[in-house]
DNA sequence: ACTCTGCCTCAAGACGGA
DNA sequence: TTGAGGCAGAGT
DNA sequence: TCCGTCC
């Protein structure tokens, strides 16, 4: 979820601190590492990739479509030369909701991350980092979850957050999380152009120190915890800048008028963003070898029951695209769906019979099917 | 007049044969 | 689910 | 390019 209206926010306060560039603006400057936000990623697959308002899924009832996506999506990605960095941070959106989601979407996880071991052929059991030809990133902590703690799991995020940015020459960080580049993240792409925050700029045109800038944040509303009933983001901009900390805030504002949350964890959320967690970025090693495509074909055929054809036709890809070293490119990878900054209806576009038929299914509903 | 809230709608993947 | 954008209405 | 299908 981010920062409520951060981007906006930004883009009216301080409005030089944003950059959008040309993703050919990249090539050649930094390798072609991309991380993505695998729980953004697998989720987005879960709503996506339907049939009959139906998830994919195989004989035994069990979800395959994250599985279809993260697929050929990752193939995709290989054949343009990219190597895919996908990051588990921990909290993927649904888990906010329920414990029950959160063992959900806890296995579903696992079953991508086993997924993908077999593609490494390695063993989930004794890697804590790894990688092939993609790379995925994961943490022991993530098999030890808990459904209560939720800062537990914000920890973890920054962890990972941090490591990617500082260890491994991420080019882009592929996500819809906009409160990321609070730790240094630059780059924001939803679709293109790429948007480059520059935080500093951000500070310096707002006239914010970064802890001044944290507590904006919370006060606009983050993951951790509430806001001030009343205080918008003009009125949370104008305080900051007036009283400098939230302390002050709560001080000189009438609580009636502006009532705050009771047991309000606002200093345990300054906490998280001042102090993220961070791992030992030497601990992370990258290697990128070659598919294991029988494992692959057992997993993803004999228990999901994929078409074997398709899945060894994307082997053959992806051993394709190593030896090529293809140098294929980014805006042939990612499509371009016309201007975003303009409003939605012009993007609507006349011709676009691109109705899917949704069936009147409910989503988020995943049924059993049978 | 300005600001915030709440409610609404919208879109959200990839392959491959025709 | 999510974020974004639009809009009406209420509060200050 | 469209659209049925993928599991």
């Amino acid at each position: 979820m981010g920062i409520h209206g951060l981007a906006k926010l930004i883009a009216d306060q301080a409005p030089g601190a944003i950059k959008e560039q040309d993703i050919r603006n990249y090539f050649g400057r930094h390798s072609r590492k991309i991380a993505i936000d695998a729980s953004m990623c697998i989720y987005q697959f879960l709503i996506a990739v339907r049939q009959d308002g139906n998830v994919l899924q195989n004989e035994d009832g069990e979800t395959t479509s994250h599985l279809m996506g993260m697929f050929y999506r990752t193939i995709r990605m290989l054949e343009h030369g990219i190597k895919p960095v996908y990051v588990f941070d921990g909290k993927p959106p649904q888990l906010k909701s329920s414990e029950v989601r959160e063992v959900v979407s806890l296995l579903i996880r696992l079953q991508i991350i086993s997924a993908i071991c077999t593609l490494l052929s390695n063993n989930l059991l004794t890697t804590t980092y790894l990688s092939t030809m993609l790379v995925i990133i994961l943490s022991a902590h993530l098999l030890n979850c808990s459904a209560c703690l939720q800062i537990f799991d914000v920890a973890y995020i920054h962890k990972i957050a941090i490591t990617c940015i500082t260890c491994i020459s991420i080019v882009l960080y592929i996500s819809l999380r906009k409160d990321q580049f609070l730790y240094g993240q630059l780059l924001h792409m939803k679709k293109l152009p790429i948007q480059e925050f520059h935080f500093s700029r951000i500070l310096q045109e707002i006239g914010l120190t970064n802890e001044q800038f944290i507590d904006l944040c919370i006060l606009l509303g983050c993951d951790y915890c509430g806001t001030i009933k009343g205080i918008g983001p003009k009125r949370a901009i104008d305080l900051i800048k007036q009283h400098g900390c939230i302390e002050e805030i709560l001080e000189n504002i009438d609580s009636n008028k502006h009532p705050s949350p009771e047991d309000w964890l606002y200093k345990e959320a300054r906490g998280l963003f001042l102090n993220p967690e961070v791992v030992d970025c030497s601990t992370v090693e990258l290697k990128w070898s070659q598919p294991d495509e029988d494992g692959l074909i057992q997993f993803m055929c004999n228990e999901k029951q994929f078409s074997e054809d398709r899945i060894r036709n994307g082997c053959k890809k992806i051993v394709k695209s190593r030896q090529g070293s293809t140098q294929g490119r980014l805006d042939s990878f990612f499509t371009v769906t016309g201007s975003l900054s303009s409003k939605r209806k012009e993007a609507e576009g006349k011709g676009s019979a691109k109705k899917k038929q949704k069936t009147g299914a409910t989503p988020g509903k995943f049924r059993k099917g049978k």
